[in-house]
DNA sequence: CTGAAAGCGCTTACAG
DNA sequence: CTGAAAGCGCTTACAG
């Protein structure tokens, strides 16, 4: 039996406002009112009807994260996050696990507009989401990109990722390394490798998108250095490494990205660049918090941060 | 801007009780003005806020999904399926991701309430919970556990884990093992070897809950084949055996559980049980909704399959 | 200072 | 058959 406002004014003989504004403290309610009624909210387990206070206040306390599947644990790391955050600010959160079809991607937007969802977080590229985020900026739904620095319009919470692809080719250069592969997925870690490797000088690295495009380089013994896009795809670049009769770190090193779980298992033990996951989630969140209240706030590049493991050694001479 | 059925009433010189039926095709409606308002809403990217609907139906579209932080994609992919078939049915899905801490999932269910979710989806096991169960309980919220068997007086949606228990020892026991550990966490699972062990007519197994009490009977070679709880632990197990000078499957055979997305790369390739997350996410949604739709249903099992890798052999003679 | 009314967006039950 | 009113649960602006 779900308990009312109003239920309770019939059974103390007062209004529903007074009741509303008791149980908010308001100081024009007396004192011994105020008791009565909180005591009859909890005996019974009074919850308030988010939908009368949201139609009201023209607000949901219900924020969207929509993010493309993953296996591996980053986004749901991400989304630990962001439900901390939201609860603590009695935030709901509408969850969506999308595909990359843009129906699906539209079809989930749609569910969080008639949820009325006061603001959403998107875990993929602005690239990939354009088309489908046409209703949510025709209606100025505060929208925050997280873990992309893709987010056109929008305002978006990452990790510093040109940082983050220096530290990775720095490392590998103070080992001694001269010949390097870094993956272009990522744009903006690209350029943090081709920075630091311009930098100190070096040649400039093979540049590859799929692991495999890499197995003639290590045939041919190109490059000692790979700095993978991710630790998943580190995975790939070990085995595609090992199948070429190298070995790690001996032979070659390899230097992840994330810092996701199985990365310090002693199978892999890679050496990584750590992602503040659940910082991403919680500053995310935040942000949204403070746009859905006021206004105009700026992009949030957080810390990446070197692991040293034993995927990467010094090169052979 | 907001569009509402008001203003298309205005726009349009006609009621809003007129919009509302002629959007669902009302019988009562004329097709010109039918068409007029569809045109309209069309134009305005009309949708429906579900908060003067689910007030007025006294049903939220919601439902609400209540998961352990989980590392390792078992419950994002149950997340997964649950999304699916709730967006498929118009529901949106709160998700939190909570730790074991009482109070914490008490605010996330309250969290649940106040946003009015017409049922409930827990991952994790009654025991657990039951104190911030009362909540839920006392409103008659349908709730459904999911890949657990232990949900107290609530439906569950699990694997038929004595099955599986079954599978897994069976599938050592053909391999000619005789010697077996079995973890104890899932009561059901370690029910389904004992029942395969005995049918075999073989001795009882050593019985472990962490996997670090097995390390003596490893040492002393006591057992042969482990039947572990998850391929998290399996994982755990391989790298206890390898302490111990043990080499899989030569020396002992491991069958995990799960068949998450690590169980087959080379670094492991466990022999383990598949269990069928996405369907788990996707059935226990779909009683839910008929749950809520109408009454009374039983719990669903759904079947478990043994896959075949390269962490099982015979045992040496 | 206090209390009743109006209204958020929608749908259903009812009057004409 | 058609259209206006009542009401879901709540809060705020207003009348007394």
């Amino acid at each position: 039996m779900r308990m009312t406002i109003k239920k309770i004014a019939v059974e103390l003989n007062i209004s529903p406002a007074a009741v509303s504004l008791a149980l908010r403290d308001d100081p024009r309610i007396p004192d011994c009112t105020k008791s009565k009624v909180k005591k009859l909210a909890d005996e019974w387990a009074y919850v308030p009807n988010n939908f009368g206070r949201g139609l009201q206040a023209g607000k949901s306390c219900l924020a969207g994260y929509l993010a493309n599947s993953f296996t591996g644990s980053f986004y749901d790391i991400i989304l630990q996050g962001i439900g901390e955050t939201a609860a603590v600010a009695n935030y709901g959160l509408l969850a969506a696990i999308t595909s990359y079809d843009p129906d699906i991607i539209a079809s989930r937007l749609r569910i969080f507009l008639e949820k009325n969802v006061d603001g959403v977080i998107i875990a993929d590229t602005y690239s990939n989401m354009s088309s489908a985020m046409k209703m949510i900026e025709f209606r100025g739904i505060p929208t925050i990109f997280c873990s992309t620095q893709d987010s056109g319009p929008h305002l978006h919470v990452a990790t510093d990722n040109f940082a983050g692809g220096q530290l990775a080719a720095r490392h590998l250069i103070e080992l001694g390394h001269k010949y390097f592969a870094c993956c272009s997925v990522e744009p903006d870690r690209l350029r943090g490798n081709l920075d630091a490797i311009k930098k100190a000088g070096l040649p400039s690295p093979v540049i590859f998108k799929k692991s495999e495009e890499l197995t003639p380089a290590l045939k041919k013994k190109e490059v000692t250095g790979i700095i993978a896009y991710s630790d998943m795809q580190a995975i790939k670049l070990k085995h595609l490494a090992n199948c070429a009769g190298l070995k790690i770190p001996e032979d070659i090193s390899i230097v992840g990205f994330d810092d996701l779980w199985f990365a310090q298992l002693e199978e892999f033990n890679f050496t990584t660049i750590i992602q503040p996951k659940d910082e991403i989630g919680r500053v995310a969140m935040s942000l949204l918090l403070k746009l859905i209240a006021a206004g105009d706030y700026g992009n949030i590049l957080l810390k990446p941060e070197l692991i040293v493991r034993k995927s990467t050694a010094a090169p052979k001479l």
